[in-house]
DNA sequence: AAATCTAACAACCGCCTCGGA
DNA sequence: TTCCGAGGCGGTTGTTAGATT
């Protein structure tokens, strides 16, 4: 037995919003508030739309200061080093960027970034994005060599590493001064494994176990089995040796940052 | 000019989490 | 403590406009 909608589908509008239903949502809204249900919110202000759908259409379109496109170098920096940080948190990573929405994020990530940080081999580093590493608690002697890719270059042997060893944060330029939540939102466990692969083909090559550490495997994988010893590649795991175990904070900013992401 | 392809983005679906009853 | 409903989220699909053949 399914699970029951959250509407009545037969009797909601589906598709394209028109420019009158916006301005009746925006309206409502703007007057009412969402009342603090999204579900009601529709029959109140005489739309025919699922409250889910009022709600995505007003966060992701009509909300003011929503920005659309022309996503901008350092918010490309920013997107492709919080995605290599937590994976496909698009909330979290549409937080650090005001006016983005997930949404746009998630689109603007699947659509361009990913394309064209698989056709540069630039990997951006949360340096180019204002950020720096404050403390190098476990990073100081990791080299590429660090990484058992020479078995097959997919696979992190990351069996050596323990949890007690993390500590890891990062401070968006944007919260400085904010009163985000402690870093416990962004934990990072160990419960991401490696599997070895016996030939190092990339047809038996072996699967980066899907990571709460938020190292977004499927895209290292991508990265990894396009060429494995691409420079892309070694930028990769570079990257996640340089930044995976650190506490982050934004260039520029005093020690004692004390609001961490 | 028509057909096809591609990119961009809007919207939907369904699962998960959380808070209140 | 359990249950249920609403909100939130990420993945996926649908639509459309522009580019290319």
């Amino acid at each position: 037995m399914g699970r029951a909608p959250c509407c009545d589908k037969a009797n909601v509008k589906r598709g394209p919003w028109s420019p009158e239903e916006d301005a009746t949502l925006k309206s409502y809204l703007e007057t009412h508030g969402t009342g603090g249900n999204w579900i009601s919110l529709p029959q109140k202000a005489g739309l025919k739309r699922c409250g889910k759908s009022c709600r995505l259409r007003w966060l992701n379109y009509l909300r003011p200061n929503i920005k659309h496109g022309g996503f901008t170098e350092e918010e490309d920096n920013i997107i492709c080093s919080l995605y290599s940080q937590m994976g496909s948190r698009w909330s979290l990573i549409a937080a650090q960027l005001p006016g983005r929405t997930d949404n746009d994020v998630k689109n603007y990530w699947n659509t361009k970034l990913k394309k064209k940080i698989l056709s540069s081999g630039a990997f951006p580093t949360l340096s180019d994005a204002g950020y720096e590493p404050v403390i190098s608690s476990t990073t100081q002697n990791w080299s590429q060599n660090h990484f058992h890719y020479s078995s097959f270059p997919g696979i992190v042997d990351m069996s050596e590493f323990h949890a007690s060893s993390m500590n890891s944060h990062i401070v968006s330029p944007s919260q400085e001064g904010s009163t985000m939540s402690d870093s416990s939102s962004l934990a990072m466990d160990y419960k991401g494994l490696s599997l070895p692969s016996t030939h190092g083909g990339p047809e038996d090559g072996g699967i980066l176990m899907d990571s709460e550490l938020g190292f977004p495997s499927d895209f290292v994988n991508d990265l990894l089995f396009q060429d494995r010893e691409s420079e892309v590649a070694a930028n990769c795991f570079q990257y996640f040796a340089d930044y995976g175990y650190v506490d982050m904070k934004p260039q520029g900013l005093n020690q004692g940052v004390t609001n961490q992401y």
